[in-house]
DNA sequence: TGGTATTTGTCCGTATGTATC
DNA sequence: GGATACATACGGACAAATACC
């Protein structure tokens, strides 16, 4: 899986640090102990540590070493961060999951559609209403908006199992990058039909922008999620 | 205000792309082109192209060249990404802003506390709660929990302007990693009594860690927002 | 108090691999 | 196949912050 060198490292201390063979708050060998242990350059271990950083788990002390951050079963719960489809996600976390397509069109973007998805007007897509069970409860009403000449051939068959899937091994797209938006928006008669919201009266709306490696935007996404369910991570640096 | 090479060619090609110099689905100038240009090593040009990879303004495309996947306007909304104060973001989106100190206490963590924060039990904190008004409206209800011994000396009259620039600048604490989770809950009597929630009986909230240069988390606070003024962004990046 | 070793941060130059055109 | 462009990796130099004696 791990295929750069920097990545084995990464993966490797990322597991000891998950296992807590260093634990929370100690300092993580030296830049140069792990470079005569990985037989490697100082550049590629602090690669491997810079990417720990970014995802949370230590943070670089100038002259004193690396702290670990990480505590452990503090983001155990249901979470949908960096990149992963629903799919992947609920695997993760050992959940037992299901989709039901309630809606599946090939449409024109007009005006409207534009002014919600930012796709110029004329732009052939693909529509699509998901209604996403994990455990057995309905908790996710998605609507996807492809672009046709990205995702071609798009199935309500493929729909209902992993679009990303289908996009990445079948057409060899690769995801890159995905701008969100999370809101809190009043729920609307076809939430309610779907979703089994209780008394609540609004819920979680996660808005995706995904482009592929060719840098085009091809995806837009609207995922509204039962408010009681959600969760959402995120981690940020201070820049100085 | 920057103080590295990789940080003057990161802002400068990150202002070039904000003013347009460059536009939307463009190609960065090569790597080697802006070596020659700023007479430096392609190292430093790399973690500059970087950094606007990681904040979503370019993505680099394996032998073809970075492309430029920044829209202008996009971002223009309120929004509380990155670790920034709340004045600092306000001030940014020049609206007026006002906070009102509702509860300051100095307070011992317990079981209860400590299972919520985190903080060890038998810690001295400080507990604030704050309401945030922004143009007049009472949008966001704070409750702050902050370790004594490292915002040592804090005052209501403190917490009423800003606690991260007394942090910085009277106590020289330098703010690193923040861990955020959004959740949405039910309103509570205490949200009711000083929100403006009209008919929405749930809010967005904001739970964060923050940790100083020390990798000592010494923060723990939950924003209460009021829904219909709340977003939150993200930007993620597949890792292959 | 001061000097030395340790540790992280920045930067450079070079070589090789891989993808695109 | 050759040129171009990004990706990975190595090794070395010096600076800055910290730790230790």
């Amino acid at each position: 899986m791990a295929k750069t060198k920097y990545d084995q490292i990464y993966a490797e201390l990322r597991t000891r640090i998950e296992q807590q063979e260093y634990g929370f708050q100690e300092l993580l060998p030296s830049e140069n102990t792990l470079v005569k242990e990985y037989g490697c350059s100082r550049n590629t271990v602090r690669r491997a540590i810079g990417r720990l950083a970014d995802e949370g788990y230590v943070q670089s002390l100038h002259g004193k070493g690396v702290r670990i951050i990480y505590q452990p079963g503090q983001l155990s719960e249901f979470m949908l961060s960096g990149i992963e489809s629903l799919k992947e996600a609920v695997a993760r976390n050992q959940k037992e999951y299901r989709t039901k397509v309630v809606c599946f069109a090939e449409l024109t973007v007009d005006q409207r559609i534009s002014a919600r998805t930012t796709f110029p007007v004329g732009e052939e897509i693909y529509y699509i209403q998901r209604v996403r069970y994990i455990d057995g409860e309905a908790l996710i009403l998605d609507h996807n908006y492809f672009l046709k000449e990205v995702a071609r051939d798009l199935t309500p068959e493929i729909a209902e199992q992993s679009i990303y899937a289908y996009l990445e091994q079948e057409l060899g797209e690769n995801i890159v990058t995905t701008k969100r938006k999370v809101t809190v928006e009043r729920a609307s008669q076809i939430d309610e039909m779907y979703l089994e919201l209780g008394d609540y009266n609004c819920l979680a709306v996660v808005s995706s922008m995904t482009y592929n490696a060719d840098g085009v935007m091809f995806e837009f996404t609207q995922s509204r999620h039962r408010p009681d369910k959600f969760a959402f991570y995120d981690l940020a640096h201070r820049v100085k």
